[in-house]
DNA sequence: CGTAGTTTTGATGTCAGTCAAAATGTGTGG
DNA sequence: CCACACATTTTGACTGACATCAAAACTACG
């Protein structure tokens, strides 16, 4: 297992990426402070579940997770997917309850972050305040283009934006943008995108046979980034646009 | 003209909905002391374009607004409305720069709230500190909120879901939640619900068919609250979920 | 009353969903 | 290591909801 699961924020390599990113050292060492390591999850291991009352935010400390809401019919409706770095269950701060649920897709570990904790050291440290408003401006902005991407987009472009946001956040972290492992299944690729199992096959199917990417079970490797990119703006839109 | 436009926090009626929410009254008078009156804007003026500096939050204290993102050929989205009481500009709290665009749709007027002195008071109040993360909140959920219609749902239960969020949207500001005029145009409903005009024109003309609702040009009167909700959850959704 | 913008209505086409079955992968016990 | 069961993914044929194209009806404003 992962030895990062254990290391505390001045420690860790994903300090500039996570909460603490832009603070000084003894800033780190007080957050450090109030952080409380989890022992890891297992797939499919729930981190919190939709309605459960929240006293703690979570960053994914390794693997990754999904977040999703639960319909009355018993169906569930994936709203993202979650890598190293980032913070989850910042849709809670409304109410205090969680509304939606966060499980692991893979083996894992997160940090959790009292809120109560979490406010006080706000209060002290300006820096922290204004790195927390930059993450939350960050998951507005996201969700934004997410429902950019879900309105608007043909299947070819949602899937090809799918890889490009995967690629673009696994090359923040380190790791290559251009070759990857998928964690999550295609039902939740599909669910994410507002498409069926089949249409996510399909697409993959045809975007591997072009060679713009090579795709064997959960490895994908990007062959040609720009035309990648070039896609999502070209494909011709389910729905067109004002003007 | 809304003699609103002028008055300050301690006076306006949207204390209770607005950023000052559960402040005592001198931390409301605090408040109200950096936030600036803006003229009144006409119909079809930018509050706010993409891309800017942003220095300042602004709270709707009259009117409506629509916010989107252009695209680089030329096309617009519409992410998102805003009704009196809400705070537009969140999404530029991850850069300093506005990640949308937003235009009146009507006469309104709004408060600036400038950053620098927001965050400076968050840090003396813990109350709007506590104010601001619930608000950050609340506009991640309602994106989620967004993107779960986008994602899953049949034109149908789009527009029905559409009607009811302007409908608890203007209970909660003490007009009535039945009868109500849009303030946008059959444009920017398509536009934001992911649908063309002529989709949200025909979904609107069935639904006043079958009586649900009553719809003349811009005025929409509710007839029966139960089964416009009925048919957001009963709706064949266009695509189906997990389980 | 005329022009331009917006909304509605009608006829037709297509992308992605649905249904069905085959192929592939994963895990378990003998 | 193999055999079997079960889950996941892929592939194929068909269908339907919504987009597209086109034109008429309605509004608004000078």
């Amino acid at each position: 297992m992962d030895t990062l699961a254990w290391t505390s924020c001045p420690d860790c390599r994903l300090v500039g990426l996570c909460l603490p990113h832009g603070l000084h050292t003894n800033e780190v060492k007080q957050l450090a402070r109030i952080v409380k390591n989890k022992r890891p999850l297992q797939t499919d291991e729930l981190l919190y579940v939709q309605g459960d009352e929240c006293q703690s935010l979570y960053a994914v400390k390794s693997g990754s997770f999904r977040s999703f809401i639960a319909n009355k019919d018993g169906t569930e409706q994936t709203i993202g997917f979650y890598l190293p770095g980032e913070l989850m269950g910042l849709d809670s701060l409304q109410y205090g309850r969680f509304s939606c649920s966060t499980v692991a897709l893979e083996t894992g570990a997160v940090c959790e972050v009292p809120l109560l904790r979490l406010n006080e050291l706000c209060a002290k440290i300006p820096g922290l305040q204004t790195q927390m408003m930059r993450i939350l401006g960050k998951e507005i902005a996201s969700d934004h283009d997410k429902i950019l991407l879900l309105g608007h987009r043909a299947a070819k472009a949602r899937m090809a934006t799918f890889l490009l946001m995967l690629s673009k956040r696994y090359g923040a972290l380190g790791f290559s943008s251009t070759v990857f492992n998928l964690s999550m299944r295609r039902q939740d690729i599909a669910n994410f995108l507002g498409l069926t199992i089949e249409t996510v096959s399909r697409q993959l199917a045809e975007l591997n046979k072009q060679g713009v990417i090579t795709v064997k079970q959960r490895g994908v490797q990007i062959n040609d980034l720009e035309l990648l990119k070039a896609l999502v703006e070209h494909c011709p839109v389910q729905t067109p646009c004002v003007k």
